[in-house]
DNA sequence: ACTTAAATATTGACGTTGTCAACATTACGG
DNA sequence: CCGTAATGTTGACAACGTCAATATTTAAGT
């Protein structure tokens, strides 16, 4: 997903097509402060729910919903977050940073969830990857062009469109934390 | 991802730079049939689970696995198979239908599990969907560079290292489809 | 075997990209 | 107000995808 250009965006914002170099040292530079900028605002969504919603399986699901619908609204900035590579991360830190910041959303919500009377006995290290690993391929899944043909054919219609999709395997990951 | 050098091709073949056009249209061309053979070799394995392994339990934690390892021993390909957007995918019917089968071979055994005896009653589609996105979530975020950090931290020293991980994600999984 | 057509390769070119060096301009703090 | 830092520009380089024109190899038919 390189078909971003130095250039391009230069010629863009109307100002001459190595001007950038001034603020960015190189094109991975400029990169790290999109995936930052685009972590910091998904974090943004992510911090307020932990803020007002309490209930930690309510709010497990609507984080989930918050990942899935910045997918789908920022698919520009997502594929830039996690599918272009940096060459060298110890570089950007403050990325790295808040990539853990809003990893630990998620971390805490699956503890609090696994602490609720009715939980099933899991570790909690792998609840907490297989919710991170659920919600990030299920984001996946719903942007990418290649596979959303599945969710139109026979056997998805009945799922009705993207968002209840995202809704209905969310809800049935928080229920697999349950016991019953 | 587009790291990758149609001329550089050429190059290393030790042939003309624009040799590779008499055999691609153009660089999606290419490309697609990447895609293609990535998905071919993927699919091999699973197929050959769907004769040999007859516990669809055991067979579905298995696919899991096929899927997993074949990103993690080939990631070029895997993200060229699902980083790499073509332009128009209708051009390359070979790679949506393998692709299809592939996926198939999950339904399918999802739908072995759930009419095990003891399977929780979950609508097939929805377990069907979060398999793959619970599968697909764990290949990358195990795959990617800027995410492989977090099994390294206190929180996931127990889990050993990235075959552990997979094994327990897609374990916790498989039970999740289970009662109790 | 010789001709002919198809398949395959090559060279050269165009516009694009990331990046660098050299130079010009603007802005601001002493 | 002057000098230093911040910011901008032009021009160049190698590499890229792609095309047109041309050459070479391969294969088929009489």
């Amino acid at each position: 997903m390189s078909d971003l250009s130095l250039r391009a965006l230069a010629r863009r914002v109307g100002v001459s097509q190595t001007a950038p170099y001034r603020h960015f040292a190189d094109k991975d530079a400029l990169i790290a402060v999109l995936k930052e900028e685009g972590m910091r605002k998904l974090g943004d969504g992510m911090r307020s729910l932990m803020a007002t919603e309490k209930d930690p399986m309510i709010r497990l699901r609507k984080l989930a919903m918050v990942y899935v619908e910045f997918a789908r609204d920022y698919p520009a900035h997502f594929k830039v977050m996690f599918e272009y590579e940096l060459g060298d991360y110890n570089k950007y830190h403050d990325f790295l940073e808040i990539s853990d910041k809003n990893f630990l959303y998620f971390r805490k919500t699956v503890n609090e969830c696994l602490a609720l009377p009715g939980a099933r006995e899991i570790d909690p290290a792998v609840a907490q990857f297989s919710a991170w690993s659920m919600v990030h391929g299920l984001s996946v899944l719903l942007m990418n062009q290649s596979l959303i043909k599945y969710i139109k054919e026979d056997h998805f219609v009945h799922l009705g469109e993207r968002d209840q999709i995202a809704e209905q395997v969310t809800e049935f990951f928080c229920n697999s934390l349950l016991k019953s």
